[in-house]
DNA sequence: TTCTATAACGATGTATCCAATTCCCACGGA
DNA sequence: TCCGTGGGAATTGGATACATCGTTATAGAA
């Protein structure tokens, strides 16, 4: 197995430890690690060039977040998420995303719906799925970035971080380009408008669609 | 520094690893390990009986629950967590633990209604704020815990798990426990007619007198 | 008193062991 | 042929010893 990069050419600023995490994070995001396929510590070691301990702590890291599953003595996994649980993520999306919308409309500046703008004509000319995908989530994340709730910004960001970028993507392709980004037009001129309300309901239906769309492919 | 106990001590089916994190967990929850205090790994170490390489990927698992805090170069610490961040935190329950109510209403059965009765009894006949903390969140797990939404059920006890035991006393001592016990039996009222929007409604104001008397106790 | 050199301490990471468990496969019996 | 079964290889889980590097505290010098 080559030795993938030094996991330390950086700066440095961060331990192993993270730099490790950041780098699994990212593949298991991308795809590169499939869901399901083992993480063998030797294996891991050998290719970031470091030893088996900060591999580990690692792993614990990603485990507590969601993205890697332990077995007994059987070691770590790529999580698996089922279909059903997307259904679920998408449910907590609609629980945290609702009342961020809700808390910082009053604390959205011109510039922060400026930035909304922007993203949504780069949107309109984003030319597959995959780029739709990211371009989804910078709007959403500009959406609720002005609200000073810490705590509530970092569980959106942690759920949304459990799903990889393969289920981004199909979710993406399912729901095409043209409604998701009218209801984003409709909702950015609801945050203009300063409606909460209507925003955080026409959130919710835009979260629901999707929802509706992975219902209709399981059959 | 004497050895607490042979950690491993049980069935032995979970790893040391896991059995650490849990037994620091209890430790930081009960406020035997203060926020703030730093948590030594040799130190750890010596205390479980183990050696430290289990100690650090248990620190790594709650680090990634926000239990404790880690500086570069300089280690663990049991998190801090600010009056700010308390009242951010309340704010992440009622964004999910209102959307939980409105879900699972519907599924909410007759047995699950005659358990939160009895915790409600329990209640009134509690002696003091710290068992007054214990029955409110067993009564309000049992508000949500008929939803078949297992993601968002998670969501809201890490959330929960977030709160010191003497935060969530303190808390208890600030409120009180006639106007909680009320809205207590109002909810389970609005539970029992199936009505979750006001359920709902009712749930945020609940938590959001939490908040006033934060804020009110804060000057 | 204040600044600086230094020593002690603890975190971080490596290398090497070992025990226990899981897996994999070849062998033998029905 | 198909199905257990035994045993070794592979892997995890954990311990130990050791090196290195920041941080911090201490002691000495200006």
């Amino acid at each position: 197995m080559e030795q993938t990069k030094d996991i330390r050419g950086r700066g440095a600023n961060g331990s192993t430890t993270e730099a490790l995490a950041a780098a699994l994070r990212a593949e298991i995001a991308e795809g590169r690690l499939a869901p399901g396929s083992a993480l063998r510590q030797d294996e891991l070691a050998a290719r970031f060039g470091t030893s088996r301990i900060p591999i580990r702590e690692a792993l614990r890291t990603l485990q507590a977040e969601g993205l890697v599953t332990y077995s007994p003595n059987r070691g770590a996994t790529v999580a698996v998420v089922s279909a059903r649980e997307i259904q679920e993520m998408l449910e907590v999306r609609i629980a945290l995303e609702c009342h961020a919308i809700q808390m910082d409309i009053p604390l959205t500046a011109g510039s922060d719906i400026d930035r909304m703008r922007k993203i949504l004509q780069a949107y309109d000319v984003a030319p597959d799925p995959s780029a739709w995908s990211t371009m989804n989530w910078q709007f959403h994340w500009a959406l609720y970035a002005p609200s000073d709730c810490q705590r509530l910004l970092e569980a959106i960001e942690q759920n949304w971080k459990r799903f990889s970028s393969a289920a981004r993507v199909q979710i993406s392709t399912l729901a095409g380009r043209e409604r998701p980004q009218r209801e984003h037009h409709e909702l950015l001129a609801l945050v203009e408008k300063g409606d909460g309300a209507r925003a955080a309901a026409l959130l919710a239906d835009h979260i629901r669609d999707t929802q509706r769309s992975i219902r209709a492919k399981m059959r």
